[in-house]
DNA sequence: CGCTGCCTTGATCTTCTTCAAAACGTGTGG
DNA sequence: CCACACGTTTTGAAGAAGATCAAGGCAGCG
């Protein structure tokens, strides 16, 4: 059993500042949810149509109620969707991962972002124009059931989100949010299931609505319970069992 | 200026119990947005695949963890979308007009459905099996991109609502809804701007997971301001100014 | 070492829920 | 047509869950 507080065990990202290689491109594209059954030639001839760009951690990709241009896929590191309210509060919508896609579903004609994407860390982007994008689907519709597969998926995902926000205690949601991060992002280490990146107790009172000195103490309760291990920016999960169980407490 | 409490002044749904008309089908198919642009040959193609039932008025269509094998459209009536928790406590998800599609996005290949749907009044729906749409789908493809659009639509709307369930206090939320419903719903009359379906505080406190009790002295509230007239299971929007002001609060 | 962010903890206050009971409307059956 | 019964709505009082306000502590970094 370590302790607690120690320098963080969550590794960097494994990204150059130098942005990723054309190799990377391709096999970041070939590996796409919604290319996945391209053939290679089709993936090397939509590849020129992609722009890469860099981001450093918390800079932004894109403001909510800019013109809806791009659409965008995480080739590396991670991006965060996040909506403000008038009052400057933030709540963090989704996080996402490489081979997520985010940005203009621009083939619904929405005419601006809904949100705003900034860099969770730092990361590396691609980016093509929503004109681009459409032709791409004319010309494969496999691609278009893919994504409308994935849309459906998050559509799912934010109504259970929803329905848990109205009706379960804070203490089960928290529990639900780390065990949903850790199978996205877990790890296993001497530390327990570490969720790889870093996870402020303001990220995660962004991601449930709440505030930060609630998040802390729920977390430092958790920690007391032996459920989770924590420190400066990460988490790591210690019981699964007993975290599940308190997730699905109806309140 | 009428009085608040009264007969209600819902009209009733124009459905007879003996259900959809053929001709009605073919409208009610061509007016579908996902199948927009298609042809009246292929409607009338595809019209033989949809079988129509009737419901009443809570009448459950489907439970959430069946087998999701077919897709429904509501031709007639209102259809609402809910969740339980395992303390039978519920939440509605969606309300769902002539021309929504629900059930199986099959397409997905979800194995069950995730929520309940349940006839809101009386009401005619339209039902086809998976496989029967996924035909649709690969010999129609603009209506896989229409489709597109709809769910991403769902989905743009469902993050609205978490985002402000997470930031706005419980009379902004009510006063959102309110508009939403009126926009969706709503018919000029001598009570004001009234929501054409019937409304109980009960459905309103479902719909933003709150409950019964605060849901009817937030509405009592507004009256008394001059916001909205209501009674029985009806509610109309008096002032939209001020309620479009409320909704707008950060909190 | 002394900042600058994070994180933690406590005390108080607000909002919404819970529990309880009464009033009202609607439709029903006499 | 009246009276009763049931479901809906309203209102009050007490309680709980989180938010807010206010310090203080700890880690990493210049």
């Amino acid at each position: 059993m370590s302790d607690d507080r120690r320098t963080t065990p969550l590794e960097p990202e494994p990204i150059e500042p130098q942005m990723c290689s054309v190799d990377l491109r391709l096999q970041i594209l070939r590996g796409l949810p919604f290319f996945a059954g391209l053939p290679d030639d089709a993936i090397t001839a939509i590849n020129p149509l992609f722009r890469e760009t860099g981001y450093e951690p918390g800079e932004p990709i894109y403001y909510a109620g800019d013109p809806a241009e791009r659409l965008f896929v995480v080739a590396a590191g991670k991006v965060k969707l996040i909506r403000h309210t008038l009052s400057g509060q933030e709540r963090v919508l989704d996080l996402l991962l490489p081979g997520d896609f985010f940005g203009s579903l621009p083939v619904l004609g929405e005419p601006v972002y809904p949100d705003t994407a900034q860099a969770h860390t730092l990361c590396c982007v691609l980016a093509i124009s929503a004109e681009g994008f459409e032709t791409i689907l004319d010309r494969y519709p496999p691609v278009t059931r893919a994504l409308l597969a994935i849309v459906a998926e998050r559509l799912r995902a934010a109504q259970a989100m929803l329905h848990q926000t109205g009706t379960a205690p804070v203490e089960s949601r928290v529990a639900a949010l780390l065990l949903k991060l850790a199978e996205r992002l877990g790890d296993e280490r001497a530390e327990g299931w570490l969720i790889q990146t870093p996870l402020s107790r303001q990220d995660i009172a962004d991601m449930l609505g709440i505030t930060v000195e609630t998040a802390s103490r729920t977390l430092s309760q958790f920690r007391k319970d032996g459920l989770i291990r924590s420190g400066r920016r990460w988490i790591a999960i210690a019981d699964r069992e007993r975290l599940a169980a308190l997730a699905e407490q109806a309140g």
